[in-house]
DNA sequence: TTCATAATATACCACTTAGTATGTTATGTG
DNA sequence: CACATAACATACTAAGTGGTATATTATGAA
């Protein structure tokens, strides 16, 4: 019987390695921002080469470009959208989700703030590509957090003369400032008063 | 007549010296971030060289450090909270502040967000003494703001049982909302929707 | 099995970076 | 007017940077 030889096959596909490539870049550009980050960190921690990465991406630029369409603009989505469509009152989902995804959540999650606000914030106004992508994605929120206003509007959780879209609008700025503080405090617990300041809030729309 | 020498006469001071570096560094940190400026970029905005500058600063990051500490935390000061105390009721010089310092203020100057909060999100998870630092600055801005918010109960302004901390948190928080929100959409009008939802929330409140 | 080529590896390069070593000049003090 | 020294200037370095040129290997079609 031949042992198996116990050096790993390998195997290609583009895919895989794009979605290797794309976390690696996830968690590096999350913790020390885009222009903190060296591509050669960034392969470090992955199984590839540079021969990989510049097959795929032609800069560093279009890596972090492809990491704000595919990474982080879903990630905002199924956290913060995607669930608010099992709620009857679409107020009571976002509210739940806050406390989910932000109140109970563990403190090295919340250390490094908010993946979208960060690159908002670092690259927004030093790349034209970057912005556009970031401003589609903070869109994307603001749409779909109106979208689902609507809704609450429409089944009477929310007054007939409020602005559904100036709510969402605040909402979303709401979260990324919650997100902001608790980073630049290094305190979760910070969550509680906000939220229930933006409770109050919520409660003078109904 | 002997013309004048029109060659600068060169002059000596650490002071003045200090101010010219921290001047520069502040800009050239507020458009590109931390990370995203180097020495030399930071030397050219100015009339000196490195020999000035790592005379007084030891490293970039001790730039960095009096950068918060002698521009930025005193800025906070003299923007936010000092116009406070001319307002019989605070609650009024907030909302003023706010029109005057965001709503009214041109377009370039709201482009870059706010310059406290650019450093907390960039620098705050990766360097010990930015964090202290940065949160000694948003520390102390909640509390000046806690004390003008009392102010604002004793008056009547705001309803006894209104915890003023919890208020002063949100406040400082939807300040930097509104900073990062202006700044990500790159659109200074939605000043006025978010504003209108603050005086909202204030409106609850008394 | 062959073979074209897509997917990846490796070695290298020009350039920038923070920081240093050392030299020069202004300035206040006796 | 010396003169010690604080306040700068200049030239340099070692390490890291994004990107490239070129070689290698896996893969799927014929």
């Amino acid at each position: 019987m031949k042992p198996k030889p116990v050096i790993a096959k390998k195997t290609r596909s583009l895919e895989k390695s794009r979605k290797q490539l794309l976390e690696a870049t996830f968690l590096e550009v999350f913790s020390k921002g885009f222009q903190g980050v060296s591509i050669d960190e960034i392969l470090k921690k992955t199984a590839l080469t540079k021969g990989a990465l510049y097959h795929q991406f032609p800069t560093k630029l279009d890596l972090g470009y492809a990491l704000v369409e595919e990474v982080i603009t879903p990630m905002i989505l199924d956290r913060w959208i995607t669930p608010l469509e099992d709620y009857e009152n679409p107020v009571e989902g976002i509210l739940y989700q806050l406390q989910r995804n932000i109140g109970d959540a563990r403190p090295e999650d919340l250390r490094l703030g908010c993946p979208l606000n960060n690159l908002v914030q670092e690259m927004s106004p030093l790349d034209k590509g970057f912005r556009q992508r970031l401003q589609a994605a903070l869109n994307l929120w603001v749409d779909q957090m109106e979208t689902q206003l609507k809704r609450a509007k429409k089944a009477g959780h929310i007054r007939s003369e409020v602005n559904v879209r100036d709510v969402a609008l605040f909402v979303v700025m709401a979260h990324e400032g919650f997100y902001g503080i608790i980073k630049g405090f290094e305190d979760p617990a910070l969550f509680r008063p906000l939220f229930k300041s933006l409770r109050s809030y919520f409660s003078s729309l109904s």
